[in-house]
DNA sequence: TTGCCGTACGTAACCGGTTACGGGTGAGCA
DNA sequence: TGCTCACCCGTAACCGGTTACGTACGGCAA
């Protein structure tokens, strides 16, 4: 009912599956005079090769798996787009599953990936990695991305300490006393990171403010008010996205704060918002690390058979500090 | 190789693979002993099922594919965001397949996907329509979103007309005089419904100042320019998109036109930018889109064989028309 | 003529599931 | 005791491809 079959083609060509198949392959030892009978059939029939059919048998899907949860948006889709960029470059499909609705929920996603996916790359700051590992199809080739201590094969990480400290040295280099932090959720290893980070990088026995957000432009406000009101004396806040960085500028110019003059603030991410409010942050470039997660991955599954790539290596990838106006005065 | 399969399960449990197959999917006809003893196997065995050789077997693949061009950015994403909550909730997968690399390379893509998915959503405002359907697979449940003229099944359009018109009566109702556009590519029919409807909304015989860009904000940038040399006096001017939208206010701004009191601007697509510079434009809920066209197309895959969902009808999504400071002074 | 080899092709097994069909068993009843 | 009928369960065919293996045949050297 969904099309032709390579049966049909053969039988319209008079000749045998397997010469279809060879035919339609390439393979060579097929007589040019059946090739063309058989190709002419296939054109007549609108023939088309049956995916699914074809991977059973090749035990290649020549798809990448993605799981991913829908966090803070602009990230998932960045990566994506990297992502897809890279498979399709080398022909091979991406298959979404996003994992947000609960443990059980992830485990029937993930599991459903078997049979349908050559490979995984999987995003999962969330969860306790132990957890996360045991969820993981057994044998299937993954490549994580900021999932933390996931030791069961390469990964991808961008520096989260590296690039907090560079936030509290340029806060230190402009002449600021009085520190704050907006924290994402607590379950999440990138928001720990973050705030470990900059806490570390900053003189010893500085005092931190401390709030907590959940990524989002309406936490990152209601973090901030809530700052202002035990703290009021802060002249430098670090926001540990820039979603949040957004929310909390919102309110100090509301509260009256001159932005970089009283308050400093910077972000992380650089999402494409931050140039046109110009936020100091951390640029982090999330299409490149989606097309070196499935590069990576795809390396590894051609390369199959190979010992050599065999090592799990764990890339970190350095996010450069982008200095803008809420930190320092624009020309 | 992959990992233990269903007669490693039906040979540890001691039974046949196809009470195994019966235990696993929870039909009747099944001893509770028999259906503990297979449970146990498979559990101690880690067996998942394969979902390939499933799909194979039910010619179901709980999947859908996504094929559509990368324009755009945001766009993109938002779409994919709203395909993927749905599907997810629905229990299916998503497919993804780009397509920007020349016709052929969109043509094998679009015939990878048989045998591996159960439908498809396509979006290709950029083909010419009769040779995109040629292209699809034949048989497939397509729904299309903004793909012109497509008649082979269910479609979603955006009114481009509509909003656009909704722009034109705006700026004369804000008594503006000097009309110009900023279109999208010749060959994008988005582009092309948007700069008729403007022109159309317009009270007969009023010159319009034309300019093309290519959907981005440095193609807006170039755009505007342009159009201060040639039509200096302009005094509003809609724009294809919210990205070139963007470009031109940054070349007026410097050009030393206030906004919005010399020149009003307005854009199209609501992205999150435009909230942040105040851009007056049209909000099309692109999350929404993707949400719709999911549903559409799951509906009428799970409503197989019911000739009722069978009239390929075509929703008109009306965007709202939002006003904000690059067209009226702000408190 | 016989033997050997290479080319082109067909037969059938296989990938890993699902399921139509039929057989065996025990309970219930005449 | 013999019959019917559920209920469980196993055998084998099937989904649509790929491919190992075997075969038929023509050409060529001994």
């Amino acid at each position: 009912m969904t099309g032709a079959t390579i049966r049909d083609v053969a039988r319209r060509a008079a000749v045998s599956v397997a010469s279809v198949s060879r035919a339609l392959n390439g393979l060579s030892s097929v007589h040019p005079d059946t090739r063309a009978r058989v190709l002419a059939a296939a054109e007549a029939l609108g023939y088309v090769p049956h995916a699914g059919a074809r991977s059973l048998s090749l035990a290649r899907t020549h798809a990448i798996g993605v799981v991913m949860p829908d966090l803070h948006g602009e990230f998932f889709s960045e990566v994506i787009r990297g992502l897809a960029g890279a498979a399709s470059a080398r022909g091979y499909h991406l298959i979404l599953s996003n994992i947000d609705e609960g443990e059980d929920h992830m485990a029937a996603a993930l599991r459903a990936m078997r049979g349908r996916v050559d490979g995984l790359v999987a995003m999962a700051p969330h969860v306790a990695p132990p957890a996360f590992a045991a969820l993981l199809p057994p044998r299937l080739p993954t490549v994580t991305i900021n999932t933390p201590d996931y030791a069961g094969g390469p990964a991808l990480r961008v520096d989260n300490r590296g690039g907090a400290a560079a936030v509290a040295r340029h806060f230190v280099t402009i002449g600021r006393k009085r520190f704050a932090h907006i924290a994402g959720p607590a379950i999440n290893a990138d928001a720990l990171e973050r705030r470990d980070g900059f806490a570390a990088a900053l003189p010893a026995g500085t005092p931190i403010a401390m709030a907590e957000g959940d990524f989002t432009e309406a936490g990152g406000a209601r973090a901030m008010a809530e700052l202002l009101t035990t703290d009021a004396a802060i002249d430098a806040v670090f926001v540990a996205n820039d979603m949040m960085a957004l929310g909390a500028l919102q309110t100090l110019r509301d509260a009256g704060r001159r932005i970089p003059q009283d308050v400093a603030v910077a972000g992380f991410d650089d999402v494409p918002l931050a140039r046109y409010v110009s936020l100091t942050t951390l640029r982090v470039n999330m299409a490149d690390l989606g097309g070196r997660a499935a590069t990576r991955l795809i390396d590894a599954l051609e390369g199959e058979g190979e010992g050599a790539g065999e090592v799990p290596t764990a890339d970190l990838i350095v996010p450069p500090l982008i200095v803008r106006g809420t930190t320092v005065m624009e020309p």
